[in-house]
DNA sequence: ATTATATATCAACAACACTGACATAATTTT
DNA sequence: AAAATTATGTCAGTGTTGTTGATATATAAT
């Protein structure tokens, strides 16, 4: 519906359809972000946790053995604003440290077994909806949304990410 | 690199593609939206303003006469929440309000002069984002990027937005 | 007249980010 | 060996954005 009206202005103004576009892509990314981490946000709640414990658990995760420095890189937050959250999930043992046996002042972080948990927890709920998505919308809708969204962040991050276990 | 890796474990356990394929999509998702929103935060900052202002000034931009009550339900906050933001553009002369005529309890939003101003600002830069990733990636990757998106959000919110002027 | 709806406002609180300053331990450089 | 740099930690203060709960007013619907 929403596409009729914009094709139809866009026989009037062939710009048109373009900002349509754009604005809709806008507009997707807000509504589907929010519902992405709807479901982990209630869950965390339950913890007392919030969003900034999400991505933590979710990084350690998928990189153990990641310091502190990394973590910040990763995240684009302040060393404080870290420390305070980082510093309760290791409190209530939801990850431990360990200093690096190499440089001695880098803590190497990992999930303790309550993190593992809820780390699986969380990614699990997430996943679903990601697969849910992938299921209706087909192999070639995949690889195309993967592509947009690398052509959205910035270059820099393309491989601060995935760079877990080379075994 | 991160893909050959992949690839090599799916060879010996299938299930590990999709896990990995799914945890790089939710690892997407976060850098993608997170440099989606930065440079519009910057810019908003000037201002001293937060994302909540934008959104407000966004969705009253896209849907001009927008309720109060409207605008709570796409942004899914409280009443208190939006009050705090709302009065301060408001205040500030970025958002007017218009008693409705039918409805006299309804206040109708619109952006004054600064709101449109900031509006278009914030929405160029989001929208060059937006377009260099499209044209980097072609059509039907875009087509893909918009249906997975639709396929992640709720159902519920197909419809809650793009309602904008019909003429 | 009563009830429901739409908006506003006050107060208290919590999560999560920020800046700035300072401290400590370990490594690297000179 | 001394000086500089790096990695981390911590204290104090601040701001944005969200929450709950209570209360108020005007308008509309029944």
């Amino acid at each position: 519906m929403s596409k009729t009206t914009a094709r139809s202005r866009a026989q009037r103004n062939p710009l048109y359809l373009r900002e349509e576009e754009l604005r809709q892509a806008i507009e997707l990314l807000f509504f589907a972000y929010r519902d992405f981490t709807g479901e982990a946000d209630k869950i965390l709640e339950e913890y007392g946790f919030g969003r900034a414990h999400h991505r933590i658990i979710y990084f350690v995760g998928a990189n153990p053995g990641i310091t502190i420095s990394e973590l910040l890189t990763i995240l684009k937050i302040t060393k404080q604003s870290l420390s305070r959250v980082l510093g309760q999930l290791i409190d209530q043992a939801f990850v431990s440290q360990k200093t690096d046996s190499i440089d001695r002042r880098r803590r190497q972080l990992f999930l303790a077994a309550k993190g593992k948990s809820l780390e699986s927890t969380l990614t699990k709920y997430q996943s679903r909806r990601i697969a849910k998505a992938y299921r209706l919308a087909g192999g070639e809708a995949v690889d195309g949304f993967c592509t947009v969204l690398r052509g959205i962040m910035n270059d820099i991050d393309y491989n601060s990410f995935s760079n877990d276990g080379y075994e």
